[in-house]
RNA sequence: GGCGCCUUAGCCAAGCGGUAAGGCACGAGUCUGCAAAACUCUGAUUCAUCGGUUCGAUUCCGAUAGGCGCCUCCA
């Protein structure tokens, strides 16, 4: 298996720390308002390296955080006349609430830094007593950069080009300009915890050094996290964790790429920020997860909204071919008849997907691969002759059971065909001027006038709910109505 | 100023040393009263440009052009 390192920026073999057992940090979310999908995408994609090694039989342990003590949480809090770590408790029930509602597997444990405090100021302390690190009068605690001969291994610069053409204000007792904050002393009206240097805080960085210490160990075998992280964050985590144990922090750095919206970066002051709760609103969570996997997790995705209805489009048609497999198999299966077909493309569903997965986690080539494998099965249903649909559908049976075992990593195809269908034709038929019951009375009519060959009228009829958005579907079991926007 | 990334058909997007997956759009066809859906067929003598390494490069190295990110909080 092979998995991108950040640290090498190549794709390395993957080889845990302990046999068949994976340790696995990722940086969660800073808890100060609504999250977004861009936050959505690294969780989906964690959950999936989650899923997928312990498909291939790996002891995962995955560990995600919450940061729910930090600036922007105080000055939101502050402004709503609320306590900070009452408001991030808030925060977190609602990221919660949209995480399950994106169906994606959970951590193993979830850490708040405002439950690590004691582990974060033993931390410091010793950074301190090791020489790395010194408190200021003021109550803040900084690390020495420049006494961690590693510093920029992570993000391949070097200490003296960072001061190139960067204006750093010096903090009141900070000894120089690229040591950034352990502890942060309390202003006037802000949360504090007490500590060796007086009321404070922990900084952003040291809370994931700790946490991951904590419930992990020294070295980890994953540290994930969106690439914006990669520095500081993650540089700062490195120092802070192996000028500690003088061991490696992790062995793979994994970053996920950054998701814009049609062509901009998600910000707040651009007001282009989507968030998860309004992604839902509009489109299903597995068309989301789709959207996330059509593309490389280590690239950024630029998602339009045609990407969204693009994915709709193709999670609908592996529905509908879902559904008439179903139908298939209820009517030709013959549990006597274990005779299926064999070739290429029934007998490497899983193999496929495997080989393609563990070339760091490649879902573009596995849905590539999945479109191959509806097309066959479409084309089986249609082709095959009266006497051999036992067989035809003791096949459809046995790939589906594939398809299920191994894109459920992915999260797809977890909901029941028919609910996913009417919810799908629900949506947009509720967009229309009309109404599903108007609909089926133009079908009726429609069919009395065929029925009389009287196909002009017939035709007018359809061309009147084609301009409504509505196409029609003459099948032997009847005219079926669906959604132009579907297809 | 420093560091790094990207450039594959009209568009989206895999592949990353052995001769270009998949999708959308377009066009043709099977089916159909006509359609739709589904399916079939069709598209890059070529992977920004120019050099180099190699028996062989989209894949490795160098240069050039264009685009982007980071160096401040950020998934």
């Amino acid at each position: 298996m092979r998995i991108t390192n950040s640290m090498t920026g190549k794709k390395e073999e993957f080889v845990p720390i302990k046999p068949n057992e994976v340790k696995m940090y990722a940086c969660g979310i800073t808890v100060y308002d609504l999250s977004h999908i861009g936050h959505a995408r690294q969780a989906i994609v964690y959950a999936m390296i989650t899923n997928y090694l312990r498909y291939r039989g790996y002891k995962v342990t995955y560990v995600r955080n919450y940061t729910d003590v930090d600036d922007k949480i105080i000055k939101r809090a502050n402004e709503l006349g609320k306590d900070a770590i009452e408001f991030s408790k808030e925060q977190i029930l609602e990221t919660e609430k949209d995480m399950a509602a994106l169906h994606v597997t959970d951590a193993d444990i979830k850490t708040k830094a405002s439950e690590y405090i004691l582990q974060i100021i033993k931390f410091v302390q010793k950074l301190i007593d090791k020489g790395y690190a010194y408190p200021t009068e003021k109550g803040d605690v900084y690390y020495i950069v420049r006494k961690f001969k590693d510093y920029g291994k992570l993000s391949h610069r070097n200490v003296d080009d960072m001061l190139n053409g960067v204006r750093i204000e010096l903090e009141e007792g900070k000894k120089d300009p690229l040591d950034f904050a352990l502890w942060k002393s309390a202003k006037p009206g802000e949360i504090y915890w007490e500590s060796p240097w007086g009321k404070g805080r922990p900084g952003w960085h040291i809370e994931c050094s700790a946490m991951a210490l904590d419930t992990l160990g020294e070295t980890i075998d994953i540290h994930g996290g969106g690439r914006d992280l990669l520095f500081p964050h993650h540089e700062n985590e490195i120092a802070q964790s192996e000028s500690l144990t003088n061991k490696d922090f992790a062995h793979y750095w994994s970053h996920c790429g950054l998701i814009k919206i049609n062509g901009e970066k998600m910000s707040k002051s651009l007001g282009n920020s989507l968030t998860i709760r309004d992604a839902l609103k509009m489109y299903n969570y597995e068309v989301i997860k789709y959207v996330m996997f059509s593309k490389h997790y280590v690239s950024d995705i630029d998602i339009h909204d045609e990407d969204f209805k693009l994915a709709e489009k193709h999670m609908y048609y592996f529905y509908s071919t879902i559904k008439a497999m179903q139908e298939y198999i209820d009517k030709n299966i013959n549990p006597s008849n274990k005779e299926i077909i064999n070739d290429e493309i029934v007998d490497t569903i899983i193999s496929k997907f495997i080989d393609n997965m563990d070339d760091d986690f490649n879902s573009v080539a596995t849905i590539a691969n999945l479109h191959t494998i509806f097309k066959y099965i479409n084309n089986l249903m249609k082709t095959s002759k009266k006497s051999n649909k036992e067989v035809t559908a003791n096949t459809i049976k046995k790939m589906f059971a594939d398809i299920k075992e191994v894109y459920g990593i992915l999260g797809f195809f977890e909901q029941d065909p028919e609910i996913f269908i009417n919810e799908m034709k629900n949506k947009y038929v509720s967009k229309l001027e009309i109404s599903p019951e108007i609909i089926e009375e133009k079908i009726t009519q429609r069919n009395e006038a065929k029925r009389s060959k009287d196909y002009k009228v017939a035709d007018e009829i359809r061309e009147e709910l084609d301009k409504n958005g509505i196409i029609l579907n003459d099948t032997v079991d009847g005219t079926i109505w669906d959604l132009k926007e579907l297809y």
